[in-house]
RNA sequence: GGGCGUUUAGCUCAGCUGGUUAGAGCAUCUCGUUUACACCGAGAGGGUCGGGAGUUCGAAUCCCUCAACGCCCACCA
């Protein structure tokens, strides 16, 4: 397969022809296979982030992941075989939600499933939501994702990310569901991870358990209401200020500070919740401030998160309201915890509440205090701080259900040591890093009651009653791996003994989705399964808004399998905020989706604005910076054209001896820069800078055109000449190199078109840099170029000055330097003549003894 | 309330192991050019480096302090 059928430039760049030619020459010959026969020290290794697939790519996606493209060109370029995985999280909620949306369907696991089901997208369906069986819901994601992933696909290939994409994964395949289900196992078998039935955060919405890394704070609107409690055996009545009424039947316990002179006296005694005359305790406890609303309050189970920590040290009964549904569940006062010195009126009341959604509850119970007098004052407004699941819209709850916990909080220690043996880039993500883990207060719910999701590879036994016996998990064996326990069947069991007394049922749960995303290092091995290979690998790229999830839970699953880092070093990368310095999210409808901006740009320039940026610098979007890189591009065509042109002319074609050619002293000192560029740009590239160095070779290459190709140019054109035509060949050759991690596409193509040398395969799989790559055709220093540059300089400015067209002859010029200095110039003067326009008399020297080396004073005499 | 970051030309950003006159691109203005490139070239103007105080012979760079903005966390009766 050979690049194009003729192998020369075009006369004008034509992007979108580069950027297919190169896609599909790059797909045939694999140019970006990793060759799993090498061993871990000539291999490279990225934890490339699998996206989301569910909806769309946007511009800050190509941002981040390209700059970790150049950093894996590089480590190509430079002799190493990268293992640079492509996977897509499809597990989880997104997906759920997507696919709810898109084909108006949810899922009901009682409804049987339909094999002639076949979902459908229908624009602006107003329909009801069709109700579908599990399996008809989970195909229908696996429909719907395919065609997602598709697209994501295209897009990389056309940004030019280097992914092999033979190691492509999903976090939904049973491959990763075995290596997922595997994790599982391990932990439970190293007592790591149990079921507890307790109260956890809590979505309505998706009636489902999330996690403390799920969730977000949103600043929302209500009111403080001020509610009278009888202290019983008094006349006395307590006011409480709470923001939640509605917890009012779920009162355990009535608290102040106990240090509340105003208190004092009421400690010991019982306060009667109004309305359902349930009489609770009246404790000190610093849970309550003084200077806080009326410095009393109630505890319920379970207005917050306070409440939990509460009610568990208390030893109170629990009073759970709040059903899976976010509706007041169905109560009888005077039964169980549900204590009343009236349970006939309780319950009249509570039967005005039940079935309600907590707001409407609230609503309800604050009309019937105000109406019975119970409360001190009308509610007054404020806005307070509310929990919220990340991907929901109503305030989170606790319920009290069975989950799983992986046990954290037992491994701080060993998790912020593992987060110092990690070089984290920029440096201070770490803080961060160990700033979530200090102020962890949870274990890892990891248990989610979705249904498109890692199942949990658990059976329950059945007792003779039928009920299940949740303490003695039958857990899977690992040979048996994937399964599905709502389908399989755990060994020693048949089918027709599932739900029935004595014998088994499924967890019906799945995982959550950062259980399996945090072990993307051991599903990138599971894909290649090289035993040579372990963790840590050599970079995890990520953003810095997933800190506290992946990074955290991919070190926390490390620590835990194998007491080991998950990766070497962590580049942070920085967010693209819109131009008004905001961040993008589709909440916010600012995002900007990349493959229209690639349409405008081309590929190559828009890798160059996202390689423009440091690592973990937060930008804001900046199509200038595009336009600037499409300029480059441009300017790295023509430059190569006019080299070409100037090759073709020459003698010298086929293979070459450099040093044999390259004499010329101008020649040389200019090599020298570019052999310095090179050296610095590599030791940029070590340390993962891969911004400095393009800046780096960025300046050299427009150095290049500006200067030293106007210098040489008529030297190159000359028959007699070969050093300046050698010295530009090598010169292309090397920016073809430099420039090839930031724009493949466009130095590709030079290179395929290059009029020199044998090329038998990609310029990406050639060596970046090698030991010897420029001995013998160097000067030793670059005085002369140096010089020569300013004298160009200075010749421009005082035409410029005069008005006249840089074509114009110069008569006259006087050049005032010291001796030694005078001596390195006159090596290069047939150069600075003919870059002058000049004629040979024309220059003189004039010896300038308060000059030194390296410093010239130019006088420049009748531009004619 | 805690942690972290940012603040440099009109805009987007470099520079910050302290050392000549603080840089680049875009934008603006002037001039030029059509055999590498109008997706062009040559040049010019434009900054008391967020404010204040300090260390130093010397500070955009180091220390302190204040402010604005952003992110994360906590509180949220």
């Amino acid at each position: 397969m050979s690049y194009k059928e003729t192998k020369t430039l075009d006369n004008r760049i034509n992007l979108i022809e580069i950027e297919n030619n190169c896609k599909n020459f790059w797909e045939t010959t694999e140019v970006y296979r990793y060759d799993n026969t090498k061993t871990r020290e000539e291999t490279f290794i990225v934890d490339t982030p699998p996206p989301t697939a569910s909806g769309s790519l946007h511009i800050g996606h190509i941002f981040s992941y390209t700059q970790t493209d150049v950093v894996a060109r590089f480590q190509r370029m430079s002799g190493k075989t990268v293992l640079y995985p492509i996977g897509w999280d499809d597990n989880g909620l997104p997906t759920e939600r997507r696919v709810q949306n898109y084909y108006n369907i949810a899922c009901n696991p009682s409804v049987p499933y339909d094999a002639n089901f076949k979902p459908e997208h229908i624009e602006n369906d107003k329909s009801p939501r069709k109700e579908v069986s599990r399996k008809n819901f989970i195909e229908a994601c696996e429909t719907l994702i395919a065609s997602d992933e598709g697209v994501f696909e295209s897009v990389f290939k056309n940004i030019g990310h280097s992914y092999d994409w033979n190691i492509k994964y999903s976090t939904i395949s049973p491959k990763t569901i075995r290596v997922s289900q595997e994790s599982f196992i391990d932990l439970y078998e190293k007592g790591y991870v149990t079921s507890v039935e307790s109260p956890t955060m809590w979505d309505v919405t998706f009636q489902s358990a999330v996690a403390q890394a799920e969730i977000e704070d949103k600043e929302v609107a209500g009111f403080f209401h001020d509610i009278k409690f009888k202290v019983e055996g008094t006349e006395d009545y307590i006011t409480i200020a709470t923001t939640r009424p509605e917890f009012l039947p779920a009162c355990i316990a009535i608290v102040a500070h106990p240090d509340d002179e105003r208190y004092q006296k009421y400690f010991g005694k019982k306060a009667i919740v109004p309305l359902f005359e349930t009489p609770v305790d009246i404790v000190p406890s610093e849970h309550a401030e003084k200077d806080k609303g009326t410095g009393i309050m109630m505890v319920c189970t379970f207005g917050d998160a306070a409440d939990v920590a509460w009610w568990k040290q208390s030893g109170l009964p629990l009073k759970q309201i709040i059903g899976h549904n976010g509706c007041l569940m169905d109560v009888e006062f005077g039964k169980g915890a549900f204590v009343s010195n009236n349970p006939e009126k309780a319950n009249e009341v509570y039967s005005q509440l039940k079935g309600q959604k907590v707001t409407k509850a609230r609503e309800i119970l604050v009309n019937m205090l105000r109406d019975n007098g119970i409360l001190a004052n009308e509610p007054r407004p404020l806005t307070h701080m509310v929990k919220f699941y990340e991907k929901g819209n109503q305030p989170i709850e606790f319920v009290t259900s069975r989950q799983w916990f992986v046990k954290l909080l037992d491994k701080k220690e060993a998790m912020i040591e593992a987060g110092r043996q990690i070089k984290w880039k920029p440096s201070y993500m770490q803080h961060r890093y160990e700033e979530w883990v200090k102020g962890l207060n949870q274990d890892w719910c990891i248990s989610r009651q979705r249904f498109f999701g890692v199942p949990f590879p658990v059976w329950y036994k059945l007792d003779s009653y039928g009920n299940p016996d949740y303490n003695n998990p039958i857990v899977a064996e690992r040979s048996q791996l994937p399964v599905d326990p709502m389908t399989d069947v755990p060994t020693g069991f048949s089918e027709d003994m599932r739900g029935c007394p004595n014998g088994f049922i499924g967890d019906k749960d799945v995982m959550d989705t950062w259980a399996t995303s945090a072990l993307t290092p051991q599903i990138a091995l599971d894909v290649v399964n090289n035993d040579a290979l372990t963790i840590p690998f050599d970079i995890r790229p990520q953003a810095h808004d997933i800190i506290r999830t992946w990074a955290f839970y991919t070190i926390a699953k490390a620590v835990m399998h194998s007491k080991t880092i998950p990766w070497k070093e962590i580049l942070i990368s920085g967010f693209i905020l819109d131009p008004d310095r905001k961040k993008m999210s589709k909440s916010k409808g600012n995002v900007v989706t990349p493959q229209h901006l690639i349409d405008n740009y081309g590929a190559d320039p828009i890798r160059y604005w996202a390689s423009r940026a440091r690592l973990g610098i937060d930008t804001a979007l900046d199509e200038q910076v595009m336009v600037q890189g499409k300029k480059l591009v441009n300017k790295i065509f023509n430059a190569s054209k006019f080299v070409f042109s100037m090759v073709e002319n020459s003698a010298l074609k086929g293979s070459i001896n450099y040093e044999s050619h390259i004499t010329n002293p101008m020649d040389k000192s200019w090599l020298n820069k570019i052999e310095a560029m090179m050296q610095q740009a590599t030791s940029n590239f070590v340390t993962h800078d891969y911004a400095s160095a393009l800046e780096l070779i960025e300046k050299r290459f427009w150095d290049f055109c500006d200067y030293y190709l106007e210098i040489v140019k008529k030297r190159a054109y000359s028959p007699t000449d070969t050093s300046a035509v050698a010295s530009l060949m090598k010169t292309i050759d090397t920016f073809l190199k430099a420039f090839a991690p930031f724009c493949p596409f466009i130095t590709e193509e030079v290179y395929q078109c290059r009029p020199w040398g044998n090329i038998t395969g990609s310029l990406h799989n050639t060596s970046w840099k090698k030991e010897d790559d420029f001995a013998g055709i160097t000067a030793s220093n670059s005085v002369l170029y140096d010089n020569a540059s300013i004298i160009t300089s200075e010749i421009r400015k005082a035409k410029t000055t005069a008005n006249t067209s840089q074509r114009t002859a110069v008569s006259k010029i006087i050049i005032s330097a010291p001796l030694e200095l005078q001596e390195v110039l006159k090596e290069g003067i047939e150069d600075i003549i003919n870059v002058g326009n000049l004629n040979l008399t024309a220059l003189e020297f004039q010896v300038a003894p308060e000059l030194s080396i390296g410093e010239i004073s130019l006088d420049l005499e009748a531009v004619a």
